[in-house]
DNA sequence: CGGGTCGGCTAATGCCATTAGCTTAATGGC
DNA sequence: GCCATTAAGCTAATGGCATTAGCCGACCCG
């Protein structure tokens, strides 16, 4: 008898993965596992398995979602601009994802092994981010060879600056804004002659 | 009776260090354990304890192994010249230490938590590299805040994108290679009128 | 010779991921 | 309206791993 009104937590895919991108910003991407999920909703663990293949899925899924979420927060930040202020706004929006999202962002940067079939998904997803970058530096007139490798280096001066903040490898915040503010600057006229660069 | 013959591992605080930075750097950081540790050396895990307190630990002594590593590594490479050729030289060995090393430098990246004693050493080591980039930059004539601003960028950038060759983000290693040495020279036009930035 | 420390060990604990197999409620076909 | 199926929970069991406690032999120093 009873055992009635087993609150039926009503998990889902996407419930799951939400919860654990919450706990991955807040206790870090590391200290993600599915035993504090499961006591997210007050549910056995085992009873995540139904949703979620396994820890190193839900991995996956939350990087997947932070790339999403990410690439569309750029997108919005640069559509309706160019140049300069397409190039502040997309990198203000890089950053402030990191600053409110670190878990999640820590998820992205996980290496993907060669041929790992779970990764797939997400390597499509980051280049879709990827035409974004590409969408800002083709307003400077960068074109061909040079669109990738201007690409990579924004890619690597925003991922490089978020990452060093995120592990608290700078100082005062009002002067790590200061920094970022300049090293934007910085590259926006370097990418006033790109064209010569190669 | 017998058991004879113990081979006598002889393990030491260093010897530990350096399997698990071996270990890091063949199978990836996230893959070090103490199990792993310990079958290197044909001894039970617990052994490990006499000579690290705990895998967190371990993980912090590689960390500062590799920040030291790399820090000499960049010393070396950049004695004897200025401007140019220094940037280059210094982001070349930075690159070529992330590529031969990456679980070590993986290591280095783990976010600190504030006012953990562990990461102490890591700090001031760090501060020791942060002065080998100053020195380099204030080839070009950059001083003051610039030089924290121009410093961060640098790091920026070269960390961003070891991180992400590492991480498989790119495509075709030639490809890589010439998309490293034009981000590089762009950087060496950025500095060379620097002055102004901010 | 005798005590102490050093560097191994075994045993035990507890957390976690994962698998197997049970149960019950909803659903859909006849 | 009833049965079969499936979906979504559960408990139990397994095995890996980190960590702690406490034993024990070898070597060093008096």
């Amino acid at each position: 008898m009873s055992q009635v009104a087993r609150t039926a937590p009503g998990l889902s895919r996407e419930r799951v993965v939400e919860a654990a991108a919450r706990l991955a910003d807040e206790e870090g991407f590391d200290a993600l596992s599915l035993a504090k999920v499961a006591r997210v909703f007050g549910v056995a663990v085992p009873s995540l398995y139904k949703h979620v293949e396994s820890l190193d899925a839900l991995r996956a899924e939350v990087a997947l979602l932070a790339v999403r979420e990410l690439t569309d927060r750029m997108r919005r930040a640069a559509v309706g601009r160019s140049r300069r202020e397409a190039l502040h706004a997309l990198a203000r929006a890089y950053r402030g994802y990191v600053r409110e999202h670190p878990g999640r962002y820590a998820a992205t940067v996980r290496a993907v092994r060669p041929g790992d079939p779970m990764a797939e998904p997400r390597l499509r997803a980051l280049d879709e981010a990827l035409e974004v970058v590409y969408a800002v530096l083709r307003g400077y007139g960068i074109e061909g060879e040079g669109l990738v490798d201007a690409a990579r280096a924004l890619r690597s001066a925003m991922h490089g600056f978020a990452l060093l903040e995120a592990a608290g490898g700078f100082g005062m915040p009002r002067e790590v804004d200061r920094s970022f503010e300049a090293m934007v600057q910085a590259f926006d006229a370097m990418l006033e002659r790109w064209s010569g660069a190669p």
